[in-house]
DNA sequence: CAATAACTTGCGTGTCACGCACTATTTGCG
DNA sequence: CGCAAATAGTGCGTGACACGCAAGTTATTG
């Protein structure tokens, strides 16, 4: 296992961000302005100087989560067996990162239906680009161009794929609707 | 022509853009923190409370005229030709629309390239999906996932693009990026 | 030429991000 | 095993900021 200090601070930061989100749940996409920082910090159980430590803005603290799941995306595919191709291996890569578990609804909708952190949300998910790029150019030995736009295409159809299962209309299971995404991805 | 207000309105929006943006760029990627409100207001010659009418934050004045160039790509593919083929006309359309005329690379560096920009840059961005998303859809008379995720792809593809073209590495025309960044989407 | 709507501006306020200095805990080395 | 160095948590103080409110100014409409 890796340090004490790694572990305890990766613990804190998870505090703060599950504290963050769920006090923008519960005051709805409306009320944003009403999650204070010192709420986010008395709940997380550290100092408000802390939390400014981990976090320079609560919008950066509410999608922390997801930015932490995101940032798994060059794991997951290498997660996939060798001989797959591209195309599916990255469909399933994106499947098993994102649908285990199947993500918190009222979760998702703060992050990903409130104007105010519309910015965080794409970022959020955009940090994952870069290391889902490596992976496809170690997967593929391209480099350039290709392994970027791929990875930048596939996340930008997640994100969709994210809008998509959040409407109240069609509730096909998560798993789904991404791939239903990526094969339009993969023309 | 439409009404005075209208107008006045743009022309003041524009004054506030630029003047945030060239002072940015003055003061580098480094000295964002530099770059006052009082310094935007008054560079574009309005009051502070005034600016803030506009923008409710220096990223977002800082990256609105990014984010007016955006919204524009719905339009940009309705003015292409409508026997083109969709991956012809949208990749002509995104050389259209973001190469007249071409970027200013000081300010796109800025833009892109400052961390504490990263949000609202990739918002500028995204705020052409909808719009191009339903010019797609009208032109091919699909609706649902498939438009969406087209052109959450194309802008993800022309954000990279951008990005290489500022690498000082290969100086092609960004039209040839965006050209190369294109075809990797449409396999 | 009123009456109304839209825009600008100054002021006041509550919140926030962060530098700095100090303490406590962990780590790694002699 | 203890001791120095690195690292994390915290309180305080400060400068900046976003925004509500209300008053003054300019455009629009009939």
């Amino acid at each position: 296992m890796t340090d004490l200090r790694a572990r305890n601070r990766q613990a804190t930061r998870e505090a703060i961000t599950t504290a963050a989100l769920r006090l923008a749940v519960e005051q709805g996409p409306g009320g944003l302005a009403l999650v204070r920082v010192n709420d986010i910090a008395s709940a997380a159980g550290v100092s408000p100087r802390t939390y400014n430590n981990y976090f320079s803005s609560r919008e950066e603290a509410i999608c922390g989560g997801q930015a932490d799941q995101s940032r798994r995306a060059g794991d997951a595919l290498r997660a996939r067996p060798a001989g797959e191709p591209l195309d599916v291996a990255l469909t399933e890569a994106m499947v098993d990162l994102f649908t285990d578990p199947e993500p918190d609804r009222a979760g998702l909708r703060m992050i990903m239906l409130t104007p105010e952190l519309e910015g965080e949300a794409l970022r959020a998910f955009t940090v994952g680009e870069t290391p889902l790029a490596e992976a496809i150019a170690e997967r593929t030995g391209e480099s350039g161009l290709r392994p970027e736009v791929t990875a930048a295409a596939v996340v930008a159809a997640i994100r969709v794929a994210g809008r998509h299962w959040l409407t109240p209309a069609a509730n096909r299971p998560f798993a789904d609707v991404i791939r239903r995404a990526l094969e339009c991805v993969f023309t």
